[in-house]
DNA sequence: CATTGTTTCTAACAATCGTTTGGTAGAGTA
DNA sequence: TACTCTACCAAACGATTGTTAGAAACAATG
């Protein structure tokens, strides 16, 4: 490694930094107000910088919630694709699922927001298609476990499927609002209260 | 009752009728692209006029949005207190308390979408000031419901108190944001599956 | 010290926002 | 027909939006 190569990567790498420093910035505005309401100067005022300079960073207000939710439904799908390809049970994997994402939501919390609010939104332009993608990927990981749940005898056949599906999926991941890292109970905590609910239900045995 | 006295009452009414056509174009557009993102163009584009003659009907934008959420919560208090003043067992009001949810989103599907979205980012201004009111006794009321459960021994008493209003606060409000009224499954069957899960949950047996 | 490249500021831009103003078409009344 | 009231349109208002261009500040290099 010649030293201009290591001089150039450590500017890029710094650049980089810089990079998620106000992309962390920018996530917390879009998370609190919502991103149509936020402006390009406070995600610049919460970044101690004017609105203008922003851009010297990125192209526009819409590639910083792009990078801030790509990034995050990246790694959200690698951790469920390790999780899929282990050959757990459908019990195991449902609950492996449930703590993978509770660990998303403790990692990206914003980003998760972000996702919620935004995404049917977004999605309508071609740029966000993948939100729609991973959406629908969602849906179908979550049919494939509970259904096959059924087959094996390990969750109730009497219930809706689609609703179950949303049970699940709105069950877990409306936590993102309300959700502190620094709260009274940890994540995983958190996860393993949420998987008892959700399995045993609430009635006392 | 005098003529003049009718003429002017169906005028009244005449012109109530027209507020609440507008303000239901107002709240599906509002609903569906989210209230800070819509431009009051839109909604009377949705409405079949132009923007400034909004505002023969309405003071702002900020009005109409009021009108919609204050109406709503109004009627879905009222709904409530009813249940709360009939002396039903915990488990019996609680079960009440969701099928009366489920007729709300069924009724105001649009409003409730707009409350649940917008409610945190409106409620910083004192104008909205009832909907951080309405949480309250949201919270209030389901917490009462639940430890009222857990002392008569119905519902299990192993589980964090404020998780489990958390999950039954968002599992009931969430279906407002896929809630179709002329969906595969009515109000009262989709309610009564969901409160089969969250008491029993979703393993067999 | 002079020079270069990186990052931010200053100051504006065109577009769009919520809102206001003045006018007008049409129905109802005398 | 003349007048009035209701409900809307047409056109603009100032403020704010995302974005851009050029200059200034800064750190690093020679």
């Amino acid at each position: 490694m010649s030293p201009r190569r290591r001089d150039s990567e450590s500017a890029a790498a710094a650049r980089a930094e810089r990079r998620a420093e106000l992309l962390g910035a920018a996530a917390k505005v879009f998370a609190s107000r919502g991103y149509a309401a936020t402006t390009v100067r406070e995600v610049a005022d919460a970044a101690g910088m004017l609105g203008g300079s922003l851009y010297y960073h990125f192209d526009s207000k819409e590639s910083m919630v792009d990078e801030i939710l790509s990034t995050f439904l990246t790694d959200m799908w690698a951790a469920y694709d390790r999780v899929l390809a282990s050959d757990l049970s459908a019990r195991e994997t449902f609950q492996a699922l449930v703590a993978e994402s509770f660990r998303c939501i403790d990692r990206y919390r914003e980003a998760v927001v972000i996702y919620q609010n935004e995404s049917k939104l977004l999605g309508e332009s071609p740029r966000f298609a993948y939100l729609a993608e991973s959406q629908r990927r969602f849906r179908e990981m979550w049919l494939s476990v509970l259904d096959r749940g059924v087959m094996d005898g390990v969750f109730r056949a009497d219930l809706d499927t689609g609703l179950l599906y949303r049970f699940v999926r709105d069950t877990v991941w409306v936590a993102a609002s309300w959700y502190r890292s620094d709260g009274r109970l940890p994540a995983g905590e958190i996860a393993r209260q949420y998987v008892a609910m959700v399995l045993e239900g609430i009635l006392k045995d």
